[in-house]
DNA sequence: AAAAATCTCCCCATAAATAGGGAGAGGTAA
DNA sequence: TTACCTCTCCCTATTTATGGGGAGATTTTT
């Protein structure tokens, strides 16, 4: 028989959770070890974690997706992530996995294909719902992807780590002044940033770049 | 021996209605009818619906939860509804019940709640998360809430239409000069709205009252 | 009728955001 | 090496936004 696969949900949703479980627990060879409801309860359980595989959502309260995976990366944390995502976004699918994210799963996707998610992943293949995969070969047409590679790419007028960290922050209400403490910069820095994400992101004030970060789940 | 409380699921997320599925099959009173990925599902299935409850997710493409509501309403469908939010919002619980749902849960909450909720709706009660029953609490300390009563809204602080309307414009990206010509009013008159907003809805500046508008959908 | 709420407009003043320009340091890729 | 990108900072200037106050006209509620 073969060895068990063990996976740790995490999702500020705990009905999401339970039904997560519920659908893993149909397969025998898949166990959940456990599951986390916030950003930091996954950053302390990885520590000394025991699992194979992380089922991550990207939207959590303290610590979201995308900081998660880039604590794992600093910390030199190798861990199989599935992302776990309410939008089948190519660019954040890009983010996630040239984070280290070995998957990528929609919400929208039936249970069956986390079963799928987990064993490619655990077997060392990448996995992208068939939603992410259209999306995916809709940008990149004419260039092959090839499975289980990474898309090298770079989006139009992708925005630079600095530039989402200033609009993660305008989007949760600070002024520039507030931003510049808290980057430790300049407020001019800071000013220079609002200028590119206004021109890069095409949209007229502080509250379009807010809405920009919400469709785009940068918050 | 008691008969059966037949329920319907609307989300537009198939891994959070398989969650609830299998949280509902643990208990022998209550039968899941069907589902709805969308509004319009719901709608079209509404017109000719077997169950007792529905348990109705507020963000949904094609038609959310609140325009469901408002269509029961217009088209005199009496049938007792359980909202399911992420947020915990209390002007937003106050709309939905306005608008008839009989109770509200919070993504947050575990599954165990769902049979409380749909068992305690069923019977002719009310049911809000405890979540949210605290926050109602907060917003309406010194008045008596009791179980099972409709709260007679009129929450503090509550927008009027006017408010509304330049709250709209101004997470459309609208300046005050902009919103004065939409509007034919003075700039003078749209920056009251816009100070007596920030005070209302107790948000920093106009990205936060974008972000209000948004998660109260409001736009 | 009286009270309350809503919509409208104005004054003052300061803080913040937008728009244009330039520019150096450091790293990466062709 | 050259070219490019990113991050950083500055200058000037105008437009918006915010915060405080007051106040008349109309409608709704009590």
């Amino acid at each position: 028989m073969k060895e068990k696969i063990y996976v740790h949900v995490a999702d500020d949703h705990k009905i999401l959770i339970e039904g997560i479980i519920a659908v893993i627990n149909t397969d025998k060879e898949i166990e959940v070890e456990g599951y986390s409801l916030t950003g930091r309860e996954v950053i302390d359980w990885a520590q000394s974690n025991t699992a194979d595989i992380l089922i991550l959502d990207i939207n959590m309260p303290h610590y979201d997706g995308i900081e998660v995976l880039k604590f794992f990366k600093l910390k030199d944390i190798h861990l199989k992530v599935i992302i776990l995502s309410s939008y089948d976004d190519v660019k954040l699918v890009q983010e996630m996995v040239n984070l280290g994210a070995s998957g990528f799963l929609s919400k929208d996707s039936a249970g069956e294909h986390i079963i799928n998610a987990i064993k490619a992943v655990h077997s060392g293949e990448q996995y992208f719902s068939d939603a992410i995969k259209s999306n995916l070969l809709k940008l990149y047409t004419g260039q092959k992807v090839q499975a289980g590679q990474r898309p090298e790419s770079t989006i139009a007028h992708s925005l630079t780590d600095r530039e989402i960290e200033v609009l993660k922050l305008i989007a949760q209400e600070n002024s520039s002044p507030e931003i510049a403490n808290l980057l430790n910069i300049s407020q001019s820095t800071v000013d220079t940033y609002r200028k590119s994400l206004l021109k890069k992101t095409n949209v007229k004030n502080a509250v379009g770049l807010a809405m920009y970060a919400v469709k785009n789940k940068i918050i």
